[in-house]
DNA sequence: TCTGGGGTCCTGGTCCTG
DNA sequence: TCTGCAGGACCAGGACCC
């Protein structure tokens, strides 16, 4: 047992395990891999994140973590905290090659698997049983393969359901120190009849969809752990946070979960935004950005193969004041060429004199393609016997099959091997483009 | 003290339509 | 033709998660 936990490994008599759910969660996934394919960073606090003056804490070793530094921290804070600490600047690509040799181990004893992130998943593992042994034989034999493949340890919860899997993998999990990780138990099992044993001394803040505003109206009804809110009446727990969260969280505190673990989850939305350094002014160069922007938006869910119904641009301005606008387009899209025109014509309704810290394209309402249905517009420019000769007139298809090759073209020489004439032009980021240029030229 | 990036879900307001 | 109402779609923002 870990910090005065109680045993909850052991049923309650007459208890059935009717559902065996794992959660398994990578110990500080990012900087353990950085610290595994750099020796010379092993036993030094290591800080992966962004290191200029807007920057925050990806993830920290152990080593960091014992000097106060965490995820989402600025890191000027981090660097306060840990002055000596090693900043090393994220490797997506690497992550997630490691990330997939993860789930697939993982796979090799269910195939339900949920993803949750790169470095954490849920599995359902009620049917493996018989092959592999128990939630906690799995768990443990997991664990150690996944170190065989990877070099890296994660920690696992076993429960009946995902909610209680997932809280009881933290306290599998190492705890910090100067010298490294003080190993944890790595694998902890909450089982069934004894979930509200474990659920209730917990802050109520441990529960999913509990932040810090959901925190201060709990509190003004004077919870303070998950057993206060399993104490109350549903009504009072709807009245004090709404009607959906405290539905939520009263079920949650009662130790009730039924979501199934779902292997195949389509997402519902894919965006791409970044915050600069310093605020900008220029609505020609955020114009550009939009272009790129829309371009690794429309690429992004051309390698789905999904269509987007709304377009939505994020603008945070220089006082951390944040919009969005978004227009729902007539014939859903994939095309940079599309999202750009309707992102573009939500920015310029924009003012953007304050200063622009963070800007965005998103596109929501994802769904597979549906057959394109000609607008009137589109046969009276591409119908029979008619040359296209305007690319603004072209049509979303013709759009589509310029960016297919344009998919192509990157996948054999490079993702930058081609892009939009206004990126090309801009050169590394600050070029300006003119009003009437087309962004694929 | 300063707040990334990529997501999901919920809520409340407005507008349109039957 | 006008009015009131209900429901749905859309839009914007907030909270939360990793």
């Amino acid at each position: 047992m870990t910090r005065g936990t109680p045993d909850v490994s052991t049923p309650s008599p007459g208890a059935v395990w009717e559902r065996t759910i794992l959660h398994v969660d990578m110990d500080a996934f990012y900087a353990s891999v950085e610290q595994l394919r750099r020796p010379e960073l092993r036993g030094q606090p290591v800080i992966v994140g962004g290191e200029g003056r807007r920057g925050v804490v990806a993830a920290a070793s152990y080593e960091a973590r014992w000097f106060g530094v965490h995820s989402a921290m600025p890191s000027s804070r981090a660097k306060r905290l840990a002055p000596h600490a090693v900043f090393v600047p994220g490797d997506q690509a690497h992550y997630r090659e490691i990330s997939g040799r993860i789930m697939s181990a993982m796979k090799h004893y269910t195939p339900f698997v949920e993803p949750l992130s790169l470095d954490e998943a849920f599995l359902d593992v009620t049917a493996s049983q018989r092959l592999f042994g128990d939630g906690a034989q799995i768990a443990r034999s997991l664990r150690a393969s996944i170190y065989d493949e990877t070099g890296l340890w994660c920690s696992a919860g076993v429960a009946p359901n995902k909610f209680i899997a997932k809280l009881s993998s933290e306290q599998a999990k190492p705890s910090a120190s100067r010298d490294g990780p003080v190993p944890g138990p790595g694998v902890f099992v909450v089982a069934p009849g004894r979930e509200t044993d474990f659920l209730h001394p917990l802050p109520a803040r441990a529960l999913w969809g509990v932040g810090a505003a959901t925190m201060a109206k709990l509190e003004r009804i004077g919870i303070a752990t998950v057993g206060d809110i399993a104490a109350l009446d549903l009504a009072t727990v709807v009245a004090a946070v709404g009607k959906a969260t405290g539905r939520h969280l009263y079920a949650l505190a009662n130790g009730i979960d039924d979501r199934p673990v779902e292997p195949h989850q389509r997402a519902k939305s894919m965006s791409q935004e970044e915050t600069y350094s310093v605020d900008r002014h220029d609505r020609a160069e955020l114009e550009t950005e939009i272009v790129r922007m829309s371009d690794a938006v429309a690429g992004r869910l051309r390698k789905a193969e999904l269509h987007a119904r709304t377009i939505t641009i994020k603008v945070r301005f220089g006082d951390f004041r944040t919009i969005t606008r978004s227009a729902t387009i007539e014939q859903p899209t994939d095309t940079a060429t599309t999202i750009h025109r309707t992102a573009k014509r939500l920015l310029d309704e924009v003012d953007i004199a304050p200063g622009v810290r963070l800007l965005g394209v998103g596109a929501t309402g994802l769904d597979d393609p549906a057959p394109q249905q000609l607008t009137l517009e589109d046969m009276a420019t591409t119908g029979a016997g008619h040359e296209t000769t305007d690319t603004a007139a072209a049509s979303d298809a013709d759009w589509r099959l310029a960016e297919e090759a344009v998919d192509e073209i990157r996948k054999r020489f490079g993702s930058k091997a081609i892009g939009p004439a206004a990126l090309v032009e801009r050169g590394k980021g600050l070029g300006i483009r003119t009003q009437n240029e087309k962004p694929w030229g």
